[in-house]
DNA sequence: GAGCACTGC
């Protein structure tokens, strides 16, 4: 045996163990290439871990309001156990379930599963809503819904009225949404004591979840899969660089073991990290592996490529983020290395500036990433740290709740009419300064009222737009201003920024420049957008065309699809016809003016910008134009960006040049008395700037 | 002159 495996100590103490999950689509990809032939589905039903447990299910729905299932995907227990419920009689009459998944193709994978099992098609017993997907009719009985999507339908639904039951499936992974629902439901379960919740969790949180909902009145019950063994290893010392180590482990594997003992899969903390990882692989180990990279923004083949099974003969080396930790599944893993890093959002409420930071991550997500390896049989796993270090670890992972802005949450919680946001039971409670804050922007936007109440021209209509509050505001605006049209392609264009561009070009700094810039114009990256969207509406909407320009097709499709959505929540008839006599970008810019304002910034004369929000503090940070917006090298005097993000330097990203007088005109109570010195103070100091050479 | 985990309405 190699050194460095002697290194380590092989501690058997912790054995974990996991179920089995050929029974079940995990996710849509997998159903895809693995169809399964061999048994009925009737008969693949009964071997389900969940056929078991279908009495306890059943009684204890009969006794308590509420019910945690514990146990991870894999189980049967989100296919099966909403027709447990359908065959018990809680689908009777015109009642029906609701079961709720954090992402689209789980919702999809699962309705389509069920409806196969009840002899059907998706749409009629069994149906699915997700955004621009509703296959939901009046015979169907059991929905299948994104969380968010079923947030949105308790806006014209707030008592649920329809569903004796609802399902929150895997809420251990706490997103805001996921939060704001449960918050919700146990509301609705003070109205409405007929109503069934069913929280579906991993082991260690599911504590955190019965004391929510009220021990007196929970049930719980354990799920268990078919498991396989996972053995974990840690180092014996500590390691300086968890990348080399995890060549190291990687190397020890292959040449310990066969093959066909199984493909290795290392957990990695960024997508520049994977592809690092697998070249080296690949350099070290050469033709006897296949080492590819995985996460989410890779090409959708490069992404199938990594799923598919090993070839004969050879092994398969996956160098992931944790997109594999939840979203996507690889068969056939029986090593896992895990570097225990991952990148972690956080949020200044206080600068609007949010950064991603590499941070260790918890016990909870190194337990789920161990369990990669024993799917399909027993399995190892090597932690990149010592025991003790492991120890240190927290338990669980902050949920997101506590970790991002709470503009968007705030507003849907008043939208549903609570009033005051303090006394609301969230599962977990979100900081303080947060909330206030929060509070202070939507008041600024026009949202709420004195009394913290949402205004019905203003904040009503922006709740029931699926944007971030912000840019929901520009909308609201871009009416007056008439130009609904135009702001709703920004916005779509906007929430498609990440696609817009091949993947070839867009690693490639000169050809992504080469590609926009026939679209670019002075007025900023907004603008930039709806030149883009205009050529591509002028030429038809075609996909060849996006080919053609080196545009991603699927991304303008996107966009396209938004920006079509987003229209339906303004009225273009609206127009104030004082506003007219400006030109229509003018227009458009102070539109996204009104609701942007808080993140406005003016130059300084060294040339890097200041937040006017807080340029009265006395530790504020500068802000740069992020070397890919178009205004790069230009020095606008006023601008207002679409967010700012953290890495090196703070960096506004998605600008627009503005005029100072806007904002005051948009927030005078916010520019016009506390902050006009300062601001008179940038002028100043732009009077110099305009000499620089 | 950068370097971005992952979802979702």
């Amino acid at each position: 045996m190699d050194s460095s495996v002697k290194r380590r100590q092989v501690n058997k103490t912790e054995k974990l163990r996991f179920e089995d999950v050929k029974e079940e689509q995990s996710n849509v990809v997998s159903a895809l290439y693995n169809p399964r032939k061999a048994l009925s589905l009737s008969q693949q039903r009964a071997l389900l871990p969940a056929a078991k447990r279908r009495g306890d299910v059943l009684k204890a729905l009969e006794k308590h309001r509420s019910l945690v299932v514990m146990g991870s995907t894999g189980s049967g227990k989100t296919t099966q156990i909403p027709q447990f419920l359908m065959e018990a009689g809680w689908c009777d009459g015109d009642r029906a379930v609701l079961v709720t998944e954090p992402r689209r193709v789980a919702a999809v994978a699962a309705a389509e599963r069920v409806a196969a099992e009840v002899g059907s098609t998706v749409g009629e017993e069994v149906g699915v809503a997700i955004r621009f997907d509703n296959r939901t009719s009046t015979k169907t009985r059991l929905v299948f819904s994104t969380e968010g999507t079923a947030l949105r339908s308790m806006m014209s639904n707030p008592l649920l009225s329809r569903y004796s039951v609802v399902m929150v499936d895997e809420a251990h992974e706490r997103s805001v949404t996921c939060d704001l629902l449960l918050g919700l439901l146990k509301k609705v379960q003070q109205r409405r004591s007929d109503l069934r919740i069913i929280v579906c969790s991993a082991t260690i949180n599911a504590d955190e979840f019965v004391t929510f909902l009220g021990e007196d009145q929970t049930a719980i019950v354990n799920i268990e899969g078919k498991s396989y063994p996972v053995d974990v290893s840690y180092l014996k010392s500590p390691c300086k660089d968890y990348l080399e180590e995890s060549l190291n482990i990687v190397v020890d594997i292959h040449r310990n073991s066969k093959p066909s003992s199984g493909s290795i899969l290392i957990f990695l903390s960024s997508s520049e990290e994977c592809e690092e990882l697998t070249s080296r692989v690949t350099e070290t180990l050469g033709r006897h592996v296949v080492a590819v990279p995985l996460y989410a923004s890779l090409p959708y083949d490069q992404q199938i490529e990594a799923l598919e099974p090993a070839p004969p003969n050879r092994r398969k080396v996956v160098a992931a983020t944790n997109v594999a930790e939840t979203s996507l599944s690889i068969d056939g893993v029986a090593f896992v290395v895990d570097t225990l890093h991952a990148k972690l959002k956080s949020f200044s409420s206080q600068e609007h500036v949010s950064s991603l930071s590499l941070v260790p991550i918890s016990k909870a997500s190194a337990t789920q990433r161990a369990g990669r390896a024993g799917r399909t049989r027993p399995g190892q796993c090597f932690r990149c740290c010592t025991v003790s270090d492991f120890s240190q670890l927290s338990e669980t992972t902050p949920p997101e709740i506590q970790r991002v802005s709470l503009n968007g949450a705030i507003l849907q919680l008043k939208s549903f009419g609570v009033d005051n946001i303090m006394n609301f039971q969230f599962p977990s409670a979100p900081p303080v300064e947060v909330v206030a804050q929060a509070l202070e922007e939507l008041y600024n936007l026009g949202a709420i009222d004195d009394d913290g109440i949402l205004t019905d021209d203003i904040g009503m209509r922006m709740a029931e737009i699926p944007l971030e509050p912000d840019y929901a505001r520009c909308l609201v605006a871009s009416e007056a201003f008439g130009c609904t049209e135009e702001v709703s392609e920004i916005f779509g264009m906007v929430q498609s920024s990440t696609l817009l561009i091949s993947a070839s070009a867009s690693r490639e700094r000169r050809l992504f420049e080469a590609v926009r810039e026939p679209y670019a114009v002075a007025e900023g990256d907004l603008l930039t957008y709806l030149n883009m969207f205009r050529a591509y509406k002028s030429n038809g909407y075609s996909s060849s065309w996006c080919s053609s320009k080196r545009f991603n097709g699927k991304g303008f499709k996107q966009a396209r699809r938004i920006a079509h959505n987003l229209k339906k929540y303004v009225d273009r008839k609206k127009s104030d016809s004082s506003l007219q006599k400006e030109r229509l970008d003018t227009r458009i810019r102070r539109a996204l003016c009104t609701g942007l304002f808080h993140k406005a910034a003016f130059v300084s004369p060294n040339g890097s910008y200041t937040s006017l929000l807080s340029s009265l503090s006395f530790n504020h940070v500068p802000l740069r134009m992020h070397p890919t917006s178009v205004l790069f090298d230009r020095y606008p005097k006023c601008v207002v960006y679409a967010e700012a993000v953290e890495t090196a330097n703070k960096y506004m990203r998605n600008i627009t040049v503005v005029e100072a007088t806007w904002l005051v005109d948009v927030a005078p109570a916010l520019y016009e008395n506390k902050r006009k010195r300062a601001l008179m103070e940038l002028e100043e100091g732009h009077e110099k700037l305009s000499g620089r050479p």
